[in-house]
Order: structure tokens, then C-alpha cells, then sequence
DNA sequence: TCTTTGTTTAACAAAAATGTCAAACATTAA
DNA sequence: TTAATGTTTGACATTTTTGTTAAACAAAGA
């Protein structure tokens, strides 16, 4: 996740990430982005036309950062149980530090048509899944459609994190400890997922 | 979840839910309601007044909504297994019908102040917890902190339906397909939250 | 220095969304 | 039937947001 300057353009994609990512402001408008970046609104425009061409970008990239995560996590020659300790390890990061990335896809996939989504294909996912299998045969891990563990393991990375606010407000908690119980699950999550029987 | 024809004030707030819930477009406009619901829009300012009070309104039936899932599992002389079980069950089908109504909730309290969220109270979750921890010291289900068990909860059901495009796109499945797993997941969720030794 | 090129700004224009109002309409009770 | 009340509509006003333009500015090369 960058942040350095790397001129305005990218300062504004930058800052732009930020409020949506971090934030989670969907509703931002270009003046908020702006103002967030300190620069003049105009430059939004200069550099990316629309505000929908900057959205179209910032959300081709995310896109591109969440491939990127299974590509690292699955290239190499570690072992599926080391994988999978580095895909939680990366992916709890990134999203501890941008809780709402996914929201912001979905949201945005949402506004327009379905269909476009459909077109994306992955490459990386097809290997993932296909060791997922693997381990199960070998008995390591709990027999099911590989499909429902890989929606197992995001659901809960990404689910508390996405809902802090609301599971705050639900089991009544503070931010600091909320917090401590987030920097606990990557732990928790690989046991479950993984146990050690 | 109504959705039947009491007047046109019902109508427009059901309507905007299935918008907002349902089709997952937080961005939908007075305009957009309007249309969907058949009505014209000056009708939303003369039963809400403001976008803002509809807003409101909308958003604090869903908190209800949720509140009464953990209040309805959780209140009778049902067992623990068979509470949980009538939890996944509601909350399950709710989230098929609704499966943007917490990215709703969450996106509104981001808009504005993070601290309204904290003043909520929920009377409902604290017998859950304790059940739980019960649950755990009885060994019938793993130790942990019962607010971690009732996050992975909740992230195994949500999520994969809050996520559903996202996840289609990158598991490369068809609409069908994985309506079918959403099925499946009941009782899966079940078998790993309450396992049998 | 002068020109060229790219960047930044303010002022303006256009579009989109929200909000207001008075008049038309419908229903019911007197 | 008429008056009273609440509902619906279209026309208009306001506000918010996005998009455009010309001019000012800055840096680098001829």
C-alpha cells in the first residue's frame, strides 16, 4: 500500500484509497478527496478526467492488490500449511489497514451492472483450491467442497474487521480492546482452519 | 421483513430497504426510490420530510432487525445446540433476502460520527456470551473468547453472502452454483461451530 | 531571455439531487 | 352537497456535485 509522493496524481489516488478504503466513506464526493489530499478539486479532473475514471482505476487496483495477495501466498515452494500461515498473515495486515477495500468493490460492483464482475478470472484461486483439496485427501485438514473453506477463511479475516463498528457497538467494546482482539485472530483463525488434531 | 401494502408510507421505506438491502445499492438517490416504488418523489418529503429522517428511519428498523434475531434465538427454554441452531436458521434466511443490509448499516455510521454507534447498548448479546461461555466450560464446544466465537459466527454467515459478486468473480462460479452452496452453508456452519467430537 | 511544456488555480457552466409550494384530487363526516 | 382532512401531483427553487475553461505559474531547454 503506497503512500509516498509520487507526484499529485498519485497523491490523489493515494488520498482517495484512504477514505475509502480506511475510512470507509463511500459517499465521498471529489471535493472531499481533494480537500483530504490538499490540492484544488480541478486537479482531480486534470489528472484523471472523471470523477468515474478515477473510481474505475482505484477499483481496478484493488482488485489487482487482493490477486495479488493469493498469487504471493501460492507461488513458491513452501507447504499448504505454510501458505496458508502467510495468507492470513498478509491478508489480516492489509485489511487490518484497509478494513474496507472489499466493501468498497462490492459496493461499487453493485452500482452498475452485475455482469461485470462475471468477466474477471482468476488464475491464482484455481491452485488454491485445488491444494485445498489435496490437504483434505491427506486428512490435514476437514473434508468439504474446498469452495466453502476458501469462503470460511476470508469470512473470518476480513467479516470483523469489515464490521468493527457494529460488532463494537453490538458486544459493547472499546476500540483499544477491539483492537487487541483483532491482532489475536490471526492465531485463532489458523487453528480453526487448520487444527492440529 | 414486510412487504405488504400499508399505504404508501410503508411502501416507500420497504421499497428503499429492498434497494438498499436487498440489491446493495447504497447509492441509490430520492429519485431512485421513488421510481422503484412506483410513487412520486415529492411523496418521500411529505412522509420523511428529509432524505436524511428516511435515512434514519431505515437504518434504525435494520439495527432492530438485528437485535430482535439475538432476542428471539436467545429468549425460551431451548438448549444451547438448539438455540444456535434457530439463530443460523433466521439469520441465515434473513441474509439470503437481505444480504446488504449490515454493508447498509456499516456504510451509515461511517458517514457520519464513528462515536453514535458506541452509545448503542444491545441487552441481547450478554446471555449469548454467557451461554457461550457456559457451552465452553460444560466442553462442548472449543474455549475461547466467547466474543471471538460469536464474530466467527457471524462472519461465516454473513459474509459469504455479503460478498457473493466478489466471491463469484474470483471462485468463478455461476449465479446458480452458488446459490447452492449459500444452501449448503447452514448446516456446515453448524457442524463447525458446534462440532461433534 | 524566450519559448515550450506541463501544472495549478479561480471563475464559471452544467448537471444532478434535494427540498418547497400551491393547486388538484380523493375520501369521509356533517 | 359541502366542508374538512389528508394525499398526490407538477412546477419551481435551492443546494450540491461534477465538469470546463482560460489564465497564472513554474521548470527546463533552445
Amino acid at each position: 500500500m503506497p503512500v509516498k509522493d509520487k507526484g499529485t496524481e498519485q497523491l490523489i489516488k493515494d488520498t482517495a484509497k484512504k477514505i475509502f478504503f480506511a475510512d470507509g466513506k463511500l459517499h465521498a464526493t471529489t471535493q472531499d478527496i481533494a480537500d483530504a489530499a490538499g490540492v484544488n478539486r480541478t486537479l482531480v479532473h486534470y489528472y484523471f478526467r472523471s470523477r468515474k475514471l478515477l473510481f474505475e482505476q482505484v477499483t481496478e487496483e484493488a482488485m489487482n492488490e487482493l490477486r495479488q495477495i493469493m498469487s504471493d501466498a501460492f507461488t513458491g515452494k513452501l507447504t499448504f500449511k505454510e501458505k496458508l500461515k502467510k495468507l492470513i498473515n498478509v491478508f489480516m495486515d492489509q485489511t487490518m489497514a484497509y478494513p474496507y477495500r472489499e466493501l468498497f468493490l462490492i459496493t461499487e460492483t453493485n452500482r452498475y451492472n452485475q455482469a461485470h464482475a462475471d468477466e474477471v478470472h482468476d488464475t491464482h484461486t484455481k491452485p488454491f483450491l485445488a491444494e485445498i483439496k489435496e490437504e483434505m485427501d491427506k486428512g490435514n485438514i476437514q473434508t468439504m467442497d474446498p469452495r466453502h473453506y476458501m469462503m470460511n477463511l476470508f469470512a473470518l479475516m476480513a467479516y470483523p474487521l469489515l464490521s468493527a463498528n457494529l460488532s463494537k457497538s453490538f458486544l459493547k467494546i472499546s476500540d483499544q480492546e477491539y483492537h487487541k482482539l483483532m491482532k489475536q485472530r490471526k492465531q485463532l483463525i489458523f487453528d480453526m482452519i487448520y487444527p492440529t488434531k
